[in-house]
DNA sequence: CCACGTACACCC
DNA sequence: AAACGGGTGTACGTGG
C-alpha cells in the first residue's frame, strides 16, 4: 500500500494491444473485401425519395404561404425547411404554434428547439410540423445515404469502408468513409436502404450477434444472484424484471406472451398483454439499457415520455432506486465500485486491462466529475462486449481464411455486437455453426452462459 | 473562401 | 446547469 493505492489493483494492460492486433487481419480483410451493393435498387429507391421530398415541400409552401417573413435589412429571405433556424422562426415567432405555452430550447445558442421530440409536441396544432418531419427524414436518408452510398461504391459496386479498432475510448470499432454502423433500422423506409446491401452471387449474408453481451457482462463482473439465474435458465431479463417489480409469475407472463403470440388469447387477455407491455415491461427495459449509462430519474422519465407513459421523476427514481436495484441488489454493488474506482484514481478498466482515463472524474465542477463517473462506469460492460466480439474475430478469421479458399467466405462487417460474412451457399450453414461456437467460446464469463444468435439472408435488411 | 461549432439524426 | 454510454456524417451559419 502506497498514497492510499493497492498496487495488486493496478490494471495489466499487456492483453490489450494483442487483442487488438490480433483482430485486424479480419478487420482489413473486411476493408479489402467490401460488401456488395445492390445500385439498380439504391437508385430507385432514391428516385423514390426525391419524389416524396419534392410534394413534402411543396405541400409545406402551400400551407405556410407567406406566414415566413424574414427581412434581413435589403431583401426577404426564402424559408429554408433544411434550416434549424428557419423552422424555429416559422413555428414559433411567425405562427406561434406553441400559444402561451413555454417552448424546449436547445442546448447551446439561445433558441427554440426544432428536434423530433420538440416537432411531436406540436404535430396537432399545426400540420406543417408532420411535413417537416417527414422532409427531414427524406433529407437525411438522400443525402447520408442514398446519394453517398451510390457515389461511393468500387466499379463492381462494392463499399470499402474503413474501420479502426483504436478509435473509440471503449475498444469498439469505429467505421468512416462512409461510416457503415449507422445504416438505418429503425424506420421502414430507412429499412429499405440496408436491403440494398447484398451477399455476392451465389452467396448469403451470415450474421453472428453475441446476444445481451453488456448485461451478460454485468452479470459476470457483479455475480448478482438474480442476473446470473436469469442468464442461465435462459429467461427473458426484461420479463424477469418486470415480474419482480410488479409481483407477478414469471411463468403467467411467459405463457401469456406465447398465447399472444400465438394468436389463441382471448380479446381481454390480449389487452392486458399490451398494459403490460407499455406500462410495465417498458418502464423496465428502459431501466435495464439505462443503468448501465447511468441514466437518472430524470432523464428516464423523458424517455418514457416519448413513448407514452408519463411517470413522475419521482416514480422513476423509486423504479430505478428502490425497484430495479431491489431485484438485483450486487449490481448496485458493482457500479458502486466502479463509480468508487473511477473517483479515487481519474481511471477505469476492464477485464482485460483496457483503461480508459477519466481525469474528469476528480473535477470539482459536479456536472462535470458525474458525466466522469458516467463514462467510468459503462466502460466495463462496452469495453468487455467489445473484447468478446474482437476476441471472437481473430479466432474466426483463420477458420474462414480456410474456408475462403475453395468457396467464397469473407468477413464484410462488424457492428459492435454483430459481425457479418459474405457466404458462398452451399457452405453457408456449415460456417454459421462455426462461427456461432467461435463467439459463444471466445470469453468465457463466470456463471454466465454466452449465446450468439445466427442469420441467413441474401439482403441485410431481410436478416 | 474555408474551418469550425452547432443542431440534428442515424446506429449499437 | 445537465440530467444516457460509445460512435459518424450532413447542413447550416458564423467568424477568421
Amino acid at each position: 500500500m502506497y498514497g492510499g493505492v493497492h498496487f495488486s489493483s493496478v490494471p495489466d494492460i499487456s492483453n490489450v494491444a494483442r487483442i487488438d492486433h490480433n483482430c485486424l487481419p479480419m478487420v482489413a480483410a473486411m476493408h479489402r473485401y467490401g460488401i456488395r451493393l445492390d445500385v439498380p435498387f439504391l437508385i430507385a429507391l432514391g428516385t423514390k425519395i426525391e419524389t416524396r421530398k419534392a410534394e413534402a415541400e411543396s405541400q409545406i409552401r402551400s400551407h405556410i404561404g407567406n406566414a415566413y417573413q424574414d427581412y434581413n435589412g435589403s431583401t426577404y429571405q426564402p424559408f429554408n425547411p433544411a434550416s434549424p433556424h428557419h423552422v424555429a422562426r416559422l413555428l414559433f415567432h411567425h405562427l406561434r404554434v406553441q400559444g402561451n405555452d413555454p417552448v424546449p430550447m436547445t442546448k447551446k445558442s439561445n433558441r427554440e428547439s426544432t428536434d423530433e421530440e420538440t416537432l411531436q409536441i406540436y404535430k396537432a396544432k399545426h400540420p406543417v410540423c408532420e411535413l417537416l418531419l417527414d422532409l427531414r427524414e427524406y433529407n437525411k436518408l438522400l443525402s447520408t445515404y442514398v446519394r453517398v452510398l451510390i457515389a461511393k461504391v468500387d466499379s463492381n459496386s462494392y463499399m470499402h469502408t474503413q474501420f479502426s479498432p483504436t478509435t473509440a475510448a471503449t475498444g469498439r470499432l469505429a467505421s468512416r468513409g462512409p461510416n457503415l454502423m449507422n445504416i438505418p433500422v429503425r424506420s421502414k423506409l430507412g429499412r429499405e436502404i440496408r436491403n440494398a446491401f447484398i451477399a455476392s452471387p451465389g452467396c448469403v449474408l451470415v450474421s453472428t450477434d453475441l446476444s445481451q453481451i453488456e448485461m451478460r457482462w454485468a452479470a459476470h463482473r457483479s455475480q448478482d444472484p438474480t442476473m446470473l439465474r436469469v442468464f442461465q435458465r435462459g429467461e427473458d431479463i426484461h420479463n424477469r424484471t418486470t415480474c419482480n417489480v410488479f409481483g407477478l409469475k414469471y411463468e403467467d407472463v411467459a405463457s401469456m406472451v406465447r398465447r399472444v403470440e400465438a394468436k389463441t388469447a382471448s380479446p381481454d387477455e390480449v389487452l392486458k398483454y399490451k398494459h403490460f407491455k407499455q406500462f410495465q415491461r417498458l418502464p423496465c427495459k428502459t431501466v435495464g439499457f439505462g443503468v448501465l449509462y447511468g441514466q437518472t430519474a430524470k432523464g428516464l422519465r423523458q424517455s418514457l415520455a416519448t413513448e407514452g407513459v408519463e411517470w413522475t421523476e419521482e416514480e422513476c427514481q423509486s423504479l430505478i432506486e428502490t425497484k430495479f436495484f431491489g431485484v438485483y441488489p450486487k449490481l448496485k454493488e458493482m457500479l458502486q465500485r466502479d463509480h468508487d474506482t473511477a473517483k479515487r484514481y481519474a481511471m477505469i478498466w476492464d477485464d482485460f486491462g483496457r483503461v480508459r482515463l477519466v481525469p474528469e472524474a476528480k473535477s470539482s465542477h459536479k456536472r462535470i466529475a458525474e458525466e466522469g463517473i458516467r463514462k467510468a462506469g459503462n466502460h466495463p460492460e462496452q469495453a468487455g462486449a467489445q473484447g468478446t466480439e474482437k476476441i471472437g474475430m481473430a479466432m474466426l478469421h483463420p477458420l474462414m481464411a480456410d474456408i475462403n479458399q475453395d468457396y467464397r467466405c469473407r468477413p464484410v462487417l462488424q457492428i459492435h455486437d454483430d459481425c457479418l460474412a459474405d457466404v458462398d451457399k452451399r457452405i453457408a450453414e456449415e460456417y454459421a455453426a462455426i462461427a456461432q461456437s467461435v463467439f459463444r467460446d471466445a470469453t468465457p464469463l463466470i456463471g454466465v452462459p454466452v449465446e450468439s444468435s445466427i442469420g441467413i439472408a441474401e439482403r441485410w435488411g431481410e436478416l
